[in-house]
DNA sequence: CTAGTCAAGAGTAATTTAGTCGGAGATAGA
DNA sequence: TCTATCTCCGACTAAATTACTCTTGACTAG
């Protein structure tokens, strides 16, 4: 429940290995190839290959046509790619619930009906700001970023 | 992604509805079957069947075997009802990812080399605050309680 | 020219989720 | 007592999603 699909997770550790095996930034940024990627975190490397594609289109990456040379780099800087990015990247737009990024026609015929709406979609946005709220950079560094949730009812202000 | 599975969903429509028929709380509160709750939000009798039957065996609703009079109460009071507890009921320990609540045995083969976990682990947690932080007596008011989430990068300490 | 790379789409296998069915036990009311 | 109506439980099937594979093509450094 709530996980992580499998793409998902190669997809963060990927990137988490290119954006360490390009350093610091100041001399150009070696160019890593999936087959690399794969072998060290025991994957299917086509499957992989998928994942490193679809994340070079949404230029979370960028590829490097160079034939035997080639490969890919981090498409920006590694505080600038969010875990929400990746996941949105990979899995189309990410929602607790299916009924707030519905088209028209499937949309949920409960929806009158639907009573919960509201606190899911609070939740969903909660979620939504946490995985927007860490970065590539933050699971570079064995610190990562502290994550406060706090939970307020508004029952000073009323009852 | 990261969405709940219909049982879920289920689950809590099924709650807020009979949380909301059994009122205040002053008389005794009215006993609700499953048909009744199916018909009102469109869902498979049996299948919301089995979801008010794993609900009962956690303790979350009450089943009253009264023959035609049968069905479900609250377990306890709406307040004491978290989602969080709802959804691990239905779906087992939840979690972003599987390494967390793992055996022994299946454990992810590639641990060592795992350079994600630590931060996946906060996200993990923070969702879980989340869901643990909404009640069902949150979804009967119009106002569900205000969740504030704050990133705070432990930059200012040492970088 | 060749080996090694990314790209893309179709196809298959495995797993998970959703939903169904049939039978058992209990009880209120006729 | 009989019947209708409920909860309960396990096994089963069906559908959908996810994971993974295969094939083909285009490009390029050496």
């Amino acid at each position: 429940m709530l996980k992580f699909s499998k793409k998902a997770d190669y997809a963060l550790l990927a990137l988490q290995y290119i954006a360490s095996a390009q350093g610091g930034g100041a001399l150009p940024p070696r160019v890593v190839n999936t087959k690399e990627i794969a072998e060290e975190h025991f994957m299917p490397v086509e499957l992989l290959a998928k994942v490193l594609q679809t994340l070079a289109r949404h230029q979370i990456i960028e590829s490097h046509h160079n034939g035997p040379k080639g490969g890919y780099v981090l498409g920006r800087e590694p505080k600038d790619i969010t875990i929400a990015q990746v996941l949105e990247a990979i899995e189309g737009p990410l929602g607790i619930t299916d009924c707030y990024h519905e088209k028209e026609e499937s949309s949920c015929d409960q929806m009158d009906r639907c009573n919960i709406r509201t606190p899911l979609l609070k939740i969903q946005e909660s979620i939504y700001t946490l995985l927007n709220g860490m970065s590539i950079e933050d699971m570079l560094r064995d610190e990562s970023p502290l994550i406060i949730v706090e939970s307020l009812k508004p029952q000073g202000v009323h009852s």
